[in-house]
DNA sequence: CCCTTATGCCAACATGATTGACCTTAACCC
DNA sequence: GGGTTAAGGTCAATCATGTTGGCATAAGGG
C-alpha cells in the first residue's frame, strides 16, 4: 500500500481507474467538496469518496497520507479561492476589508468544508500567500512591524474564527435546520417575561438579527481601531506635525 | 433499548452498575470531560466512556439520545462553569469584559471539549442564562434595544468564535504539537526573504505573538466601539447636554 | 519491445455508533 | 414484608468507518 505519498508535481504515470476516470489531487479535492455539499458534514467518507470517483477507497491513500491530510488540502483550496477573487487597490483599509470578506465568503460558500478546516493550519502555499499578503498590506501602509504583527494576528484569527462559527450554523441549518430553528422558536421565543425579561423584551429584534453574521460589524471595528493606531504611530514618528489623533 | 430518554429530574431508580458505580447525567458529563482531557479530541467514544464508568456502552443511551446529545450537555457544563466564576459589579463595561473572558477561559480550560461544542447551540438553561445576563447588562446600561441586540450579537459570537479557534490550537498543541510547531518552524520561519519578504521580516515577532490569543485585544476594541455608540445614543436622547462623541 | 514500478484493486482488520432482546432489581402499593 | 412493574442495567449483533498488506497491471523510459 501507500508507504509514501508521491508529490503531485512528480506524478508521472496516470493510470485510469476501472471506471475510466483519471485521478489527480485537484479532482479528489473538488469531489470531496461536492460530497460535503451534498451529503452534509459527516458525508465525507473514504468509501463514499471512492465510489464517487469510481475508484477503490484505498486508492486515496496514494494521494493523501490519510483523511486528515485530505482535509488540509480542502482548506488550502478554500484559501486559494478567496485569494483568486480578491484584487489589490493600494488602499490598505479597503484592501483588508475586501480580503477578509473574501475569505469569510469563500468559507461560507462551502460551510461543511469550512467547519472541518477553518481551525486547521495547513502550511500550504496558498495559505502562506494570504499571510504574506496581509503583512504586506500592513507594512506597506506604514504600520511599524510590531503593530503590523498585532493587527495581522487579530485580523486573521478574527476572520477564521467567524468563518468557522458562521459556517457552523450554516452547516447545521442545512443539516438539522428543523431541530435548530425549532429550538429557537420553541425555547427562546417562548421564555416568559417574568423569568427572562430581557430576552422576552428583545425576542423579535433577536430573531431578525441572529440570522446575519456579526463579522462585518466586528471587522470594521477592528479596522477603525487599527487606523487610529496607525495615525498615532505616524504622529510619533513626525512630531510637531499635528496633535495625536482620537485617543 | 432506549426508546426514550428519561429526564434527569424524573429519574427514580438508580441501579448500580455491575462494577458498583451509580450513574447520573452529571457523572457521565464529567467523566466525558476527563476522557477528552486525557485522550484528546477523538478520545471520547461510547466504548471508552462506558468502560471508564464501569458500565456497558449501551447504558449511555439510557441517559442521552446519542453522542450528539451528550456533546450538547458538555457544552452546557462549560457555559455553567463560566457563569459560576463570574460576579456582577454594576459597571457594564467591566462586567462584559469579565464575562467574556470567563467564557473564553472556561472553554480553553477544556480545549478538546470546547472544539466539539463551541459552535453548537444547546438551548439548555445555563446557556440561556448567559444570554439573559448579557442582554440585561446592556439594557441596564442604557443601550436602546436595537443597539443592545447588535452588541449582544457581536459579543457572544465573537467570544464563542475565539473560544473555538483558540481551543482548536490548544487541542492540537496537545494532540499533535510536534507536527504543528514543526510546521511553523520548518515552513514559516524558513521562508526566503526574496519570495516572502514580509513574513521573513516579521518572523521573530510572529513567533512571539501567535502563541497568545487575539481575543482580549478584539474584545476591548468591540467594547470601546460600543461605549461610543452608547454615548451617541444618550446624547441623542438628551439633546443640548453636550456635543456628540467621537463620530 | 521489455522491464520496472507507480498506481489501482481486493480482502481483511480493528474500532466506531447504535439497536433489539433480555434480565435484574429498585420502588411502589397493599 | 411480599408481589408487581418497568427502569435501567447487560449482551450480542449489525453495519459503517479508516486504514493496511498483498497483488496485479499498464505506463512509459530504455
Amino acid at each position: 500500500m501507500a508507504k509514501q505519498v508521491v508529490a503531485e508535481t512528480e506524478r508521472r504515470r496516470r493510470r485510469p481507474t476501472r471506471q475510466g476516470t483519471v485521478l489527480s489531487e485537484k479532482l479528489i479535492v473538488r469531489t470531496a467538496l461536492r460530497m460535503l455539499r451534498e451529503h452534509g458534514g459527516t458525508g465525507l467518507t473514504a468509501r463514499r469518496l471512492g465510489t464517487a470517483l469510481g475508484a477503490d477507497p484505498s486508492t486515496l491513500y496514494r494521494y493523501f497520507a490519510g483523511l486528515d491530510d485530505l482535509t488540509r488540502a480542502i482548506g488550502e483550496e478554500l484559501m486559494g479561492r478567496a485569494l483568486d477573487t480578491w484584487t489589490a487597490t493600494g488602499e490598505w483599509r479597503s484592501d483588508l476589508r475586501a480580503l477578509g470578506r473574501a475569505i469569510h465568503a469563500s468559507y461560507l460558500a462551502d460551510p461543511q468544508a469550512a467547519v472541518l478546516t477553518a481551525s486547521r493550519v495547513t502550511g500550504r502555499p496558498r495559505e502562506i500567500a494570504v499571510d504574506e499578503t496581509i503583512l504586506g498590506i500592513l507594512r506597506g501602509a506604514g504600520f511599524p512591524d510590531v503593530d503590523a504583527v498585532v493587527v495581522y494576528h487579530a485580523f486573521i484569527d478574527l476572520t477564521l474564527a467567524f468563518a468557522a462559527l458562521d459556517a457552523g450554523s450554516l452547516a447545521l441549518t442545512e443539516q438539522a435546520r428543523v431541530a435548530d430553528e425549532e429550538m429557537w422558536r420553541s425555547t427562546y421565543a417562548e421564555l416568559p417575561a417574568d423569568t427572562h425579561p430581557h430576552i422576552a423584551a428583545t425576542a423579535r429584534l433577536l430573531a431578525g438579527r441572529m440570522n446575519h453574521s456579526a463579522y462585518p460589524v466586528v471587522l470594521d471595528t477592528l479596522l477603525n481601531s487599527a487606523a487610529e493606531q496607525l495615525a498615532w504611530a505616524r504622529a510619533r514618528r513626525t512630531p510637531g506635525t499635528g496633535s495625536a489623533p482620537n485617543p
